[in-house]
DNA sequence: TAGTTTATACGATTATATTCGTAAGCAATC
DNA sequence: GATTGCTTACGAATATAATCGTATAAACTA
């Protein structure tokens, strides 16, 4: 059925600014993506256009200037990648990927409310 | 100081099995390549050594077979690839990435209890 | 409407990564 | 001491990704 959901580098930080915007022209993208690469505009186009022939966007061609869509849903590339990691880097401990995270990256108090809620829930199982 | 430790998907794969065991030989790590990948003996030696002169590895020359050690510590390539995935991968939110590990990949209670031990202390302040 | 701007299409180049074949050395064994 | 097996070295082929230049057309503008 799906196969295998494998952007390059290149293509994940579009997919990345699609996730967000929903929905952009390649201009729009290509505005946020020179923000930290400095390539020239056919060349996000031409990743865009490859990115549509393998299914990773659709696009919708009826105004002169298309407009694209992720067609892959960011949270089965979420899970994808996250099982690589904690196989790859963590040795197959979630566990340990989760206190790192926490560590490093401030995370708001609310948050780590809702964080302990759903351990609760976990252990009274 | 340290230059970008950027490895290939396959060099990321040849370091984890060197950070789990340490220490190999070119043999010991094809044995695990094999496993998943169909390569041949030289292309897993020739990535070795290439890892080698970028600096990903050392390697002790003393005997003929040469032993490898990653120079990378694990640590640093986690919180790497932590950081780039949060951010293009959970829009910039860690604790979604904690949700997510959390929910779908299992988590012994000992390990629970020690994430919320973190918390804890990370809502002391 | 002529000129300018902004799009897409697409071939071609360049860069990077992966893979393997072959040569050569060393060491154990027959 | 020849044969076999395992090792590294390394060039070269192949595959994949990234980048850009140029052509062409639509839409806006003076």
């Amino acid at each position: 059925m799906s196969k295998t959901f494998k952007p390059t580098e290149s293509e994940l930080e579009i997919l990345s600014i699609l996730w967000e915007k929903q929905t952009a022209t390649v201009r729009e993208v290509h505005e946020i993506v020179q923000k930290t690469k400095d390539v020239g505009y056919t060349t996000t186009l031409k990743l865009m256009q490859i990115m549509n022939e393998k299914g990773l966007v659709t696009r919708n061609v009826m105004s002169k200037t298309h407009i694209y869509t992720p067609t892959i849903q960011r949270e089965i590339a979420q899970e994808q990648y996250l099982t690589k990691m904690i196989h790859t880097l963590f040795g197959g401990n979630a566990s340990q990927l989760v206190l790192q995270a926490l560590g490093t990256h401030p995370t708001s108090k609310n948050d780590l409310d809702q964080i302990k809620t759903m351990i609760n829930s976990l252990q009274n199982k």
